[in-house]
DNA sequence: GGACAATACATCGGTTTCGAGGTATAAGCG
DNA sequence: CGCTTATACCTCGAAACCGATGTATTGTCC
């Protein structure tokens, strides 16, 4: 997830680390930080990867930065793992989003929707949280009330998904035809 | 968070792994899977600690059932973490989910209405997901239709939340006096 | 003039997690 | 009788991640 954002920024524009880890606090540090002991390693995973170079800029505000360029090979990385995301990146939400603020790097509509409608196939599957036996347990049945909270919210967000989807997939297909 | 939901579905009844991996499925599984062999490296890590104890159970089904107790200290490590969640449990959706599914373990009105005083304030500062600088974009000043599902979806579940926050406040505030 | 925050990078040890695989037993099916 | 599925536990190595800490420079505030 890490490295899919870090490629994804860098698919914009050749960036150094520190600007890099500004940017994925702002998309998903709020929720989940990402702490720059993490950052660097990963930074260095891709770079032994070939999938970006590192070009060293110095006489710089402080210490000499390492401008990050994706290569084509991270390019074509990118690609692959945007249309062909793993089941995981699909159903956590916190994976999802990052999946999803870089989408459009995928150049075919078609990819697109074939993406967004895994998502769809996730969310339209009937599941819960709380079970009686195989029945998925609604809100209404619980005692606790923070039990209750969590389908509440869980149902609210999956509705406003599913809208979004569906309206969003319409006019990929229009796009498309 | 792992840890947690042990602790959490152990304090309703003494359970064998292999139930409580079904029961951790069944709460979180479907948006998150836990792999077995992360489940019992981790009862392992709370035995260790002393906070669950294990008897085997023969003449059983199949292998040998372990079947795991809560512990005095457990139950009180339980309520401790419930009582002062780390921030990284009230703002990611995931491990903030697994708290409200045993909060009610939490004996005091006063302490439960606290830890959403926390899910509270975390909602209620503006933060987005883009920015341009320093403000925060709203869906609408977003030409890729992908981020602005993003911001769409996520400001669904945080009116949702807010909502079933305030309404829930107030229902322990007032059994609380 | 000195403290402090921000910029910029990095390492280290420890913990957690994952994927792949392994070992058994028992029940149901054809 | 063999096949699969479910029950039930476990290990191993690799990967990922985190918190703490370190280094150095520049700009800002009092």
């Amino acid at each position: 997830m890490l490295e899919l954002a870090i490629l994804g920024f860098l698919h914009d524009a050749p960036l150094h680390g520190y600007e890099l880890r500004k940017r994925i606090t702002a998309l998903t540090g709020h929720v989940k930080p990402v702490a720059e002991s993490t950052l660097y390693p990963a930074i260095k995973r891709l770079e032994n990867a070939r999938l970006l170079e590192r070009a060293t800029q110095p006489g710089s505000v402080a210490a000499p930065r390492h401008v990050l360029t994706l290569t084509e090979e991270g390019g074509r990385e990118l690609r692959r793992r945007l249309a062909q995301p793993p089941q995981r990146d699909i159903t956590d939400e916190n994976r999802w989003f990052t999946v999803l603020a870089f989408l459009r790097h995928l150049p075919d509509p078609g990819a697109q929707a074939a993406v967004l409608r895994r998502r769809l196939a996730f969310l339209e599957e009937p599941a819960s949280f709380f079970y009686d036996g195989d029945r998925p347990l609604r809100a209404e049945e619980l005692d606790d009330p923070f039990r209750r909270g969590i389908l509440t919210v869980a149902r609210a967000t999956s509705q406003a998904e599913l809208t979004w989807l569906r309206t969003t997939l319409d006019s990929l297909d229009a796009a498309g035809r």
